[in-house]
DNA sequence: TCCAATATAAAATGATCAATCTAGAATAAT
DNA sequence: ATTATTCTAGATTGATCATTTTATATTGGA
């Protein structure tokens, strides 16, 4: 009876990802979604309503795509405190520079609590990394591998906040080496390390 | 001879800086720029040249009136790690409920490497901060007030990664009490303090 | 083969944008 | 008073914006 959608749904939210990453949301054109995407821009209010609708889909696929798919990579469970570490510096390690930015600190910053609909996917987000930052530290504590006073729901929004700063620094050109050696000291600390 | 300026530099600033906090740059308007300064847009091109031009001008004021104003009232040379304490704090005391935002870090975000202008300001903001947090490590240091391993250059990157985060997290509208817990805590770590 | 759904390209809509210009009013030193 | 300068208000320019519409082509099950 119908015709079926013709396109990758995958890859039409990647590419739409990719550029709302790159230039926000407000800056990015309806023009140049098309040619992210490959659709045209009928196609695009068809599947997607407006330009919300698009942009929420791309901020969905950016939690499950990337941010969800990274944490599988490198925060895995048995590997605790150092799994956040290798987390932190894949910060570091982003293809084009890390230019590209991270969807939710941008959406924080670009629309902060005035869109309803926006400020709930920011709080998915940061709901997603608190969480496995409180997984982590309650199994680093069950181990030992962190200082005894570090109650994990707080070390949770201090990760949180250290997290969201380093990618600030990244998109603002900070050096990545000191980045870098920055997060080590992090870990160091949390430790409860002296040399 | 000639008709000086009759508006005050200083509130035409403070104006455009608080809109463009609010807004960013590229969501806010001329005319919300004429509104927000009391000027009109002839005046404001005659003055600062086009939208960048008063952009840069707001800039520089919250660098001076905001940023400076509020380390010279918080982190005085003489408190060292207690002074830093206060300035994170601070942030959390915005009278708007901090929506408003800082300067630097939404620039940082909005703006990415891509314009050189911005990214020149950014960076000024960003070394404001890092040099006041070497600076105090490095007092704290002497006095014993934190702990040994704490590399000072490392320790201000640090810091002005968690500056930045909690910045994204309060325009994000995450809770301030979880963030002033957070807070607390980091600058025990860095006491050392062992609970 | 027919038909419903999905795609495309392209035009049109109406709004808003940054920036410029005009004309006149206010200001202040000469 | 004259005159250069700075302001305001408002019209204007030309571009671009998100969105809708039109017309047409393509697909695939009935």
């Amino acid at each position: 009876m119908v015709r079926r959608r013709s396109y990758d749904e995958g890859e039409v939210l990647s590419g739409a990802m990719q550029a709302f990453r790159r230039k926000g949301y407000g800056a990015l054109s309806i023009p140049e979604l098309e040619a992210a995407t490959g659709l045209s821009s009928g196609s695009l209010y068809n599947s997607f309503g407006d330009k919300q609708g698009i942009f929420l889909a791309a901020f969905d696929h950016y939690l499950k795509a990337v941010l969800e798919s990274r944490i599988a990579r490198f925060a895995r469970p048995e590997r605790a405190l150092e799994g956040l570490r290798q987390l932190f510096l894949s910060l570091l390690a982003e293809p084009d520079g890390g230019s590209s930015g991270c969807l939710i600190t941008n959406a924080a910053i670009e629309f902060g609590t005035d869109s309803a609909a926006a400020s709930g996917v920011v709080r998915k987000g940061f709901d997603i990394l608190e969480r496995l930052f409180v997984d982590r530290l309650v199994e680093a504590k069950v181990s030992g591998a962190v200082r005894e006073d570090v109650d994990p729901a707080v070390g949770a929004t201090r990760l949180l906040a250290l997290y969201q700063g380093i990618l600030v620094l990244v998109r603002g050109g900070y050096d990545k080496r000191s980045i870098r050696r920055a997060i080590n000291l992090e870990f160091d600390v949390l430790r409860g390390e002296t040399a």
